[in-house]
DNA sequence: CTTGAATGCTCAATACAGTTGAGTTAATCG
DNA sequence: CGATTAACTCAACTGTATTGAGCATTCAAG
């Protein structure tokens, strides 16, 4: 990912603003509906500030007005919700065959997806059709270009050449170019560029299931297995942008130690049915086989639910997380199975009596999770204070 | 380590200024020496603030005038650097059986350090040692108490009731009460509270190897094994502030899966050890055994390596971090074998030819390395920038 | 039903901190 | 020696948030 993002440092008054409104917004989505003493109480701010900052939010119409509240006495408040009309980010998932896209609106609900053939990947091609396929989804969703946010995208990682680097999944012609500043550019808005892991997980947050979380891990089924942790409300990326690479760590398996994603994962059911000459490309084909009861994929998911099991615990006992929640290019089914399947250690800091979530969720599936979560890193960005910090 | 600093969102006038007056100290202790036109650009603040705020610094005792620099054309800057004597932290750690204390400077250094026996862990025998122990070492340090900006305690984690709870390396009488609140009150002073292993991290970052690193894992080799990370400069907590309980993750070890803290950790080396009936309680012990090749160690340092390069793996493509670092209570000479003799896989996102840093590293060693991290919990607090963010 | 407390909110004045623009000083380069 | 570059200061300005007075609306107690 390349953290592109300016990261700015000191505080003025442009900057509080921004950051404050940021904030409220922030606040807004978390309570659903909200009046603005409830606001200022939230955020350490006088109810003025907050006053002045939703009006401002108003005539932008990125929240509505929504009636006044009841309970208890006192002047009732104005409740104030996200308009979900407020604005629109475009997700954009680049394959090494395929481009996806989809639109989100400012609520995180789903307004359009495509998928477009590729028949390269130099930049050119992406470029060109990219270009198109904006235009293209912007026009069936109907929406005005002037409200879209910006763009996610997601691209194959690890960024950089690292010792995972893989000439099968990754995409030639893209080694030597900054891809955030490369798709900024030529779409004319703000982009952010993640990996497909880590926009999945933001889009749990965003629309899924871990909307109140602020800290949880995220195992991703996709072509291998990725993971996308959020600590505090924010993506983890690690100093090269490529943290979360969990399908290359070994795990015992069946005796032996494998890497993770050897066994674990879409590419290693598909190998396994294969073998004996069960063709299953698509998630509904897999679906089909689990609602089979295929034996060898019954056979397959027996053997993943060990390692995966052990990965569970190394996440819980380095990240701590509220939850972890899996997801992905698998059926649901086969997700609710394996978090049915498998028998969490004990031996953990996760194992605590005091506990709000269950220690392991099934998130989003399908294959368009991370494209939706690519526009998800977008919508995001709204609700976020933005002052960074480093020290 | 319950999260206690007071989360603040919303920026007003008075919150941006103490945000820009820890970046100016976090940029100033980054540089060492620097000039205000430099931290401008760095914060991206005018000069006109910097100026502003280094002149309150100045007058606050925080920094000192340091000359002129000299380098090419036009009017040579005003240097400023840290002053030592600026402000201190006391750093205590409370074990079973003692309690340590030691007082650090603005710049990191060592003042003064302090070891006392405990009879009791009970709350009371402990608050009314650690008041005493607090005024023998400050007189000893012969410092101003005005001057001191806080304490940081280390005490055995995790926090609360996990599936890791451990009655033997606990701390009995503390389990209902917020450590941190309690120690604020009767020390009446700011108090932070973390695990070892993450204030022996912040220990390398304020005056140790990593002080120019802001994103890197730390081994802390304690009783168990402990692992603080430090993402963007912020220690990572997680949820229940009981992230990094890397001793428990499951990992191969000749042939067999076994907890890692179980075959790398101080307690097992000493395990080994006197299984052959040797006795070898104290670091200094280790290192005399190391120095003499003694065989049962030879061989324990074998059997830990392949664990050890199995843990760091996982670090390093969960997190993606600069560097991983190896410290703690073990004896400088053992860390450096261990550098030295474990084989780092291939296959990791660390395994990259644009690295600035070796992928492994040794730290801080030593009975006092997290006693010292508590007090560079607090040092660093000035370094930050204050408006917190949650979305 | 009246009165008072509690709560949400607005308006106008104020304060704080950073920015801007016009100098001033001090070094290097040609 | 003059032109150029760069750090820095001073004073006026601007943007945001806060403060305090006051109004509106609701509930509850008498």
């Amino acid at each position: 990912m390349i953290t592109t993002s300016d990261i700015v440092l000191g505080a003025n008054a442009e900057r509080s603003r921004s950051h404050n409104r940021g904030m409220v917004l922030g606040q807004i989505r978390l309570a659903g509906r909200i009046g603005r003493a409830d606001i200022a109480r939230a955020s350490g701010l006088s109810i003025q500030a907050v006053s002045n900052i939703t009006s401002d939010l108003l005539e932008d119409g990125l929240i509505v007005d929504r009636g006044r509240g009841t309970a208890g006495r006192g002047h009732p408040p104005v409740l104030y919700a996200l308009n979900p009309d407020g604005g629109y980010a475009i997700g954009v998932e680049i394959r090494p065959d395929a481009i996806f896209a989809g639109i989100l609106n400012l609520c995180g609900e789903t307004i359009a997806s495509e998928r477009w053939s590729l028949e390269s990947t130099d930049r050119d091609t992406i470029t060109q059709t990219l270009l198109r396929l904006r235009d293209h989804i912007v026009t069936k969703a109907g929406i005005s270009e002037r409200k879209l946010l910006g763009a996610g995208v997601v691209m194959p990682g690890p960024f950089g050449a690292t010792g995972l680097s893989d000439s099968e999944s990754d995409l030639p012609g893209w080694e030597d170019v900054a891809p955030g500043r490369w798709f900024a550019e030529h779409l004319g808005m703000p982009v952010l560029v993640e990996n497909d892991a880590n926009a999945a997980a933001m889009a749990e947050r965003i629309s899924g299931i871990a909307q109140s979380l602020d800290t949880f891990a995220f195992l991703y089924f996709g072509r291998g297995l990725g993971l996308g942790v959020i600590a505090n409300g924010r993506l983890m990326a690690g100093a090269f942008g490529n943290a979360g690479e969990i399908g290359h760590i070994p795990v015992p398996c069946a005796g032996r130690t494998v890497p993770l994603e050897s066994v674990v994962s879409r590419l290693s059911v598909q190998r396994a049915l294969q073998q004996q000459g069960i063709d299953a490309p698509s998630t509904a084909d897999l679906d089909r086989l689990f609602a089979a009861g295929d034996p060898v994929l019954m056979t397959w998911l027996d053997t993943a639910a060990e390692p995966l099991s052990a990965a569970i615990t190394i996440l819980e006992n380095l990240f701590d997380p509220e939850t972890v929640i899996l997801g992905g290019a698998l059926p649901q089914s086969i997700l609710e199975h394996l978090v049915g399947r498998i028998r969490l250690s004990g031996r953990s800091v996760s194992e605590r009596a005091d506990r709000l979530h269950p220690r392991l969720m099934t998130g989003a599936s399908g294959r368009l999770t991370a494209t939706l979560g690519a526009a998800a890193l977008v919508i995001n960005q709204a609700f976020v204070p933005k002052i960074a910090d480093l020290p």
